[in-house]
DNA sequence: CCGACGCTTCGGCTCCGGCCGAAACAACCG
DNA sequence: CGGTTGTTTCGGCCGGAGCCGAAGCGTCGG
């Protein structure tokens, strides 16, 4: 309960993370939604009062932000920075010399499209990002994003409409290395846009109790005909895409 | 027991940093310069025999690359990815609102130029993204960083000559969101370019045993005349620049 | 009301991991 | 060659933190 939170060092924030179980659930958290502490209990592989335990710490030192609903309570992440360093921490953990994945089917369903806190990423959103910045309308060069004119009039027919200066300092349009494909896909205010989006249209759908998301019927014509992706792509999504572009 | 795999190898990373005597010596090697075990255990403030330690695990998980000279070890970070997740954890650790840190002269000197890893951070490299951004050299709109037709002629009468695709995957324009004015500078292999310009023209100069940089003669006449940094500024560097100026 | 359920608090156990001093290596320096 | 300095290894101490079961609160539902 002692709220500490505005004297955290990186030593303080790092240790919290540092915790297979708490990690656990921060990676859960990594979805976007908000979770109950019964749930984040089951990614952590603990009982419910260790997992209580560590949610208090997180909470206390403003990692996790809570939320009462009825019986339960939902935790998020706090912040899109505290997102952007457990991504950061992910890049890292991945470096390591070549750990040959032993990947199973549930791997295989996250490497094609998962949520990553706010916005897509996997192949497909590698392909849209690919297919924004070739029909020309974002540049990605150099890792990060810009969108053009033309990419603003594609956007706004496609149903996005966004403010360029909105008041909030938060980037319009960053990009964000894939962890599992170490490519760039799109974040930023354009990245959670983009994900609102195809939610919306119903092109993707959440899986509960994982980071995935199903391609639906729809969305398989959707992004076919909008972001134009090859028919092929759906039948034998290329394994590694390969860089070369 | 959701793909627990990737929370491990996180936990075990931000574990390995979640120590304060190996964030300690982390953060000293954030100014991007190979430091021995015996200057890293003061800045962790530990006897040698526990540094020794640290670091031995730190370079086990290939956190940090050694060089062995004589009888002393250097010590680096090992991949810019390291240096960019040690970089968020510090901007979430720094985001609790508004503590007033008692501002010491050493940390005067901090906020006015320091290294981050391999590029400048502090008062100084702000003012030298503004100077870029307003004579329209590079656009730093989003948080996104291009050079212009423009700034690459500017650049390169400046001395510095970059592949626009170089091999490397590596982000040529990046911006960084500075530590202690929380306002954007040049990172990416512009930023690195342009600190080892400056280092090289004697602008500016490493100190022992610090971060900071320290601006010489040479150098407060140089920035004024490339980037038309007011004398006033020499003078009095203002507090909160903002964004306006 | 009363039971079921979700979550937290409490008490106690265990063990990991940081810390140090002393001693062993290793390299340079007379 | 010893002596000095930088670094690592060893052994032992100790505190902190994670884990669980059981019990205590709230909240929902009948």
């Amino acid at each position: 309960m002692t709220n500490m939170a505005s004297g955290n060092t990186i030593a303080q924030v790092a240790s919290l993370i540092g915790d297979a179980a708490r990690a656990n659930m921060l990676a859960a958290l990594m979805g976007g939604q908000a979770l109950t502490a019964g749930e984040l209990a089951r990614h952590a592989g603990v009982t419910a009062a260790t997992a209580s335990g560590h949610l208090a710490k997180l909470a206390d030192a403003e990692l996790l932000a809570v939320e009462k609903q009825g019986r339960h309570r939902y935790y998020r992440l706090a912040t899109a920075e505290i997102a952007h360093a457990i991504h950061a921490l992910m890049a890292v953990a991945a470096a390591g010399p070549k750990r040959h994945h032993p990947v199973g089917p549930r791997d295989e369903a996250l490497r094609l499209a998962r949520t990553c806190y706010d916005h897509m990423a996997g192949r497909l959103a590698i392909a849209v990002a690919d297919s924004l910045h070739v029909g020309g309308h974002v540049t990605l060069s150099d890792g990060a994003g810009l969108v053009t004119e033309e990419g603003w009039r594609f956007l706004r027919s496609f149903g996005i409409a966004l403010e360029p200066d909105a008041g909030t300092r938060r980037p319009l349009c960053r990009t964000c290395l894939d962890w599992s494909e170490r490519r760039p896909h799109l974040a930023g205010r354009l990245g959670t846009a983009l994900l609102d989006r195809v939610l919306d249209l119903g092109w993707v759908a959440r899986q509960p109790e994982t980071r995935a998301l199903r391609i639906t019927r729809a969305g398989e014509a959707g992004f076919t005909a909008t972001f134009g992706l090859p028919a092929s792509w759906w039948i034998a999504p290329q394994r590694h895409p390969g860089p070369a572009a």
